[in-house]
RNA sequence: GCUCCGGUCGUCUAGCGGUCAGGACAUCGCCCUUUCACGGCGAAGGUCGCGGGUUCGAAUCCCGUCCGGAGUACCA
């Protein structure tokens, strides 16, 4: 039989290619989204996990929209999903907007082609026609429920004779091609990730395949393009192993070589259920608004569920690319953990050259919607700053800030007081040093070295520290260093201070003292 | 209910018959330091879901069991 998946040709085709015996079938693999949404993080960590398969092996990755539910269709998904690739990095060699030899891309435009298949699986007695309506299928299944037997189509128009068919034809009763699943012997199929997975075959459904519309199904329509698109590996979630055998099936049916199946793990939330909305975040662009890198989503999603080998975890797309295999998938779960992706979004800021840190976080200003950020009370001047600023000044406040910032959406609180003369002084910052003995002597004495100064270096905003000390008698120079900062930014954290003062420079500073004068007095 | 998949520190994971079960995030402590952070060092945290085998030896192999998840549409 043509069809005939034997263990051997698996093994042939499969090792082949791990062990270089020769074999040279080229690695198409796609990544087959529906526009029903914008997609989430699990959908795109599989076009990740597809993307890295194809460039660790030559080969080619294919995007092809799977918009056969026409009532399914959200406006703006497409965009969304291609936006998705472009934000992380990938790229897709055949697709939409680029097209390739193996077009259209789109299952929507292919049609004849599954109605063209369909009735080959009928003449070849493969499917039959199923005359149910919805009503008779819900009762079906409500009997079912009852009494608790398992639920799938029984099968009652599989035995109809060729007279009885022409009838319900004739009459013009709308119908279905359903799979006819063969009634007993188990379906196998060697997965990649999990081994040897096995079916009894007469336990699965009789599967629609074309709907009485005439448009195929998921089951149809992905098995069909996978033959025609010649792709070579179906690396999917674990959510569809369960209708792998029908696709063995149909690959049976036609007589063609399946692919070979990788089913990676599924995505989890933090309560063990599959991610979804009510987790929060899930939409891979929501990352971007939030502030995360690309680079930094995409090398945290790649490490759920799969694994170098060894102990690497920070990787670049390239380092990714290197490193990918199937072997290297994970059978089981895994939860999102969004502390770990923030801990790696901030090594990815902190690898940023102070160039790209500003070009990134202007970008990002510019481009971001989410609310809570563009509603923030230091974004305005923040954004203000970046746009008609001084570039080298802001450059310069960024990169003071950039190892203590998790989050793009955070530079503009943490940087605020670079842009805002009058600071928002910390009430706790405030108290420490409010009404103390030398405080006033303290700011008095920076006016008083300030006035003819326009330059300063760190270096001499730190002797003009130390001289007040010295000149005040101060026991540490911390007494001095404190109050100074809260003076200068409000607050009793940030940047080292005399970094801080050199770039804020001397008009900055004189007017900060006159203000904190008052302020920290008693 | 039925089918399938899964089960190593709280979380992500390494491991693939012999390791003190390794790394990372998070947590805690110490160091560095003008603060916060970064960085460095260290601690705590796993009887490898549980019970049986096989074996001189099991996280690793087999069986059972429990728990979790996914699927069960004219959706993908």
């Amino acid at each position: 039989m043509p069809g005939d998946s034997t263990a051997g040709a698996f093994a042939k085709r499969f090792f082949g290619r791990h062990f270089g015996m020769g074999s040279s079938v080229m690695v198409r693999v796609r990544y087959a989204p529906s526009p029903t949404g914008s997609p989430h993080v699990g959908n795109i960590r599989t076009a990740l996990f597809n993307f890295l398969f194809a460039r660790s092996e030559g080969g080619r990755f294919i995007v092809r929209i799977e918009d056969t539910d026409q009532t399914r269709k959200v406006e703006g998904a497409l965009e969304d999903i291609l936006a998705s690739l472009r934000w992380l990095g990938i790229e897709w060699d055949e697709g939409p907007e680029i097209g390739g030899e193996f077009g259209p891309y789109f299952q929507s435009q292919r049609l004849k082609i599954y109605q063209h298949h369909a009735d080959e699986l009928l003449k070849k007695g493969a499917a039959y026609r199923c005359f149910c309506t919805p009503q008779e299928l819900e009762e079906m299944r409500e009997y079912q429920r009852i009494n608790k037997i398992p639920q799938m189509y029984d099968r009652r128009c599989r035995g109809k004779t060729a007279d009885e068919i022409g009838k319900e034809l004739a009459s013009g009763k709308p119908f279905v091609v359903r799979l006819a699943m063969p009634l007993q012997g188990k379906i196998a199929f060697e997965d990649a990730v999990r081994g040897r997975v096995e079916y009894e075959a007469s336990l699965i459904d009789d599967q629609v395949l074309l709907k009485s519309d005439g448009w195929p199904t998921y089951h149809l329509a992905n098995v069909v393009d996978d033959h025609l698109q010649q792709i070579s590996h179906v690396i999917r979630g674990d959510e569809w192993i369960n209708s792998t055998p029908k696709h063995v099936v149909l690959y049976q049916a036609f007589g063609w070589e399946p692919p070979i199946f990788a089913h990676a793990p599924i995505i989890k939330g933090a309560d063990g259920a599959k991610l979804s909305k009510r987790h929060g975040d899930t939409r891979c662009l929501d990352y971007r608004e939030k502030g995360y890198l690309a680079e930094a989503v995409a090398n945290f999603i790649a490490l759920i569920g799969w694994s170098p080998g060894d102990n690497r975890e920070i990787m670049r797309i390239q380092e990714l690319e290197a490193a990918f295999s199937l072997q290297g998938i994970q059978p089981s779960p895994g939860v999102f953990d969004l502390q770990k992706l923030q801990w790696m979004n901030g090594e990815y800021i902190r690898a940023l050259s102070k160039e790209q840190l500003y070009e990134v976080v202007a970008a990002f200003d510019a481009n971001t919607k989410d609310e809570q950020y563009l509603e923030s009370a230091s974004r305005a001047v923040f954004s203000q700053a970046l746009k008609k600023g001084d570039k080298d000044y802001v450059m310069r406040a960024l990169a003071l800030e950039q190892e203590r910032v998790k989050l793009l959406t955070e530079f503009p609180e943490a940087c605020e007081f670079f842009f805002v003369d009058h600071v928002r002084f910390d009430d706790q910052g405030v108290a420490k040093w409010k009404g103390q003995p030398h405080i006033e002597a303290l700011m008095n004495f920076y006016l008083e070295h300030l006035a003819d100064k326009t330059e300063m270096s760190a270096e001499d905003c730190e002797q003009m520290v130390n001289a007040a000390v010295e000149r005040l008698g101060l026991l540490k120079r911390a007494l001095a260093i404190h109050p100074t900062r809260v003076a200068l930014t409000g607050r009793s954290f940030g940047p080292g201070l005399f970094e801080l003062m050199a770039l804020l420079g001397a008009a900055r500073m004189k007017t900060r003292f006159e203000i904190a004068k008052n302020v920290l007095n008693a």
